[in-house]
DNA sequence: GACGTGATCTTACAAATGTAGGAAGTCGGA
DNA sequence: TCCGACTTCCTACATTTGTAAGATCACGTC
């Protein structure tokens, strides 16, 4: 948990994750458009992501590929936690009631979360 | 929204919003416990705040007197949407899962998300 | 086996952030 | 009026982050 996660690396972590595996050039690629992103740069990104441990590196031909070394879920709570301290001093319900109220959620979203908070109350 | 907020500014923020305004010892004092800082480490959060114009000074007696140039919620949502698009790539309905699977939330708190969603649902 | 083409590794640098030290101004008292 | 105790203002410095240039290395080809 030591090493803290920078926007730019959140950016090429959810690529990673989402493909579970790629090369510097396929991460550029999967973020053009988003992220105008010079290839060197993304290359930068990725030693740092090594060099924190959050992602390893294995050669494979002339290139390198990247794989993440932490779950996506790990570094969500981590990040998550520190959001809910520093911006809500750890309150959750506020948290909450802010962003349901600003979000744009489509019934599905809506009922799953029904059914999370009623679940909710039934064990404490 | 040009200006980020630190991690360490938000704290001092906090305080200044919670009391309306207050002068450096008074944030230190308030913040003592939490975060041991220094009170010229304050200092320097509160002038940077002022610079980035989120927080106005002024001369009461021998000490400056700090108070907020922004509103709590103005901060809170731009910093929420930005938390959302760096670590859920935007997507509400995961992240509010999330936080309710994880959160540690009273009956009120409950209820009130229930009647927050169920509004929601009445008016797309 | 030499060469061009990409990709990686090393290095750089400016802005932001955390953390203060020193100089200098100001108010309450001796 | 001069002192001491606080405060603030200016300055500093190490880290982290964003953004890349230059040097170098590995592969396929001639």
């Amino acid at each position: 948990m030591a090493h803290k996660i920078s926007p730019a690396e959140w950016e090429v972590l959810n690529v990673l994750w989402e493909k579970t595996s790629a090369t510097g050039a396929e991460v550029c690629e999967a973020l053009a458009g988003e992220q105008e992103w010079h290839p060197k740069t993304v290359g930068t990104f990725l030693t740092r992501l090594v060099g924190k441990g959050i992602v390893k590196v294995r050669r494979e031909g002339k290139a390198n590929v990247y794989v993440p070394a932490k779950s996506r879920a790990q570094c969500i709570r981590a990040e998550g936690d520190s959001f809910l301290q520093r911006v809500f001093r750890g309150s959750c319900g506020p948290m909450l009631l802010h962003f349901v109220e600003r979000a744009d959620l489509s019934p599905a979203e809506i009922r799953e979360l029904e059914r999370a908070l009623k679940q909710k109350k039934n064990k404490p």
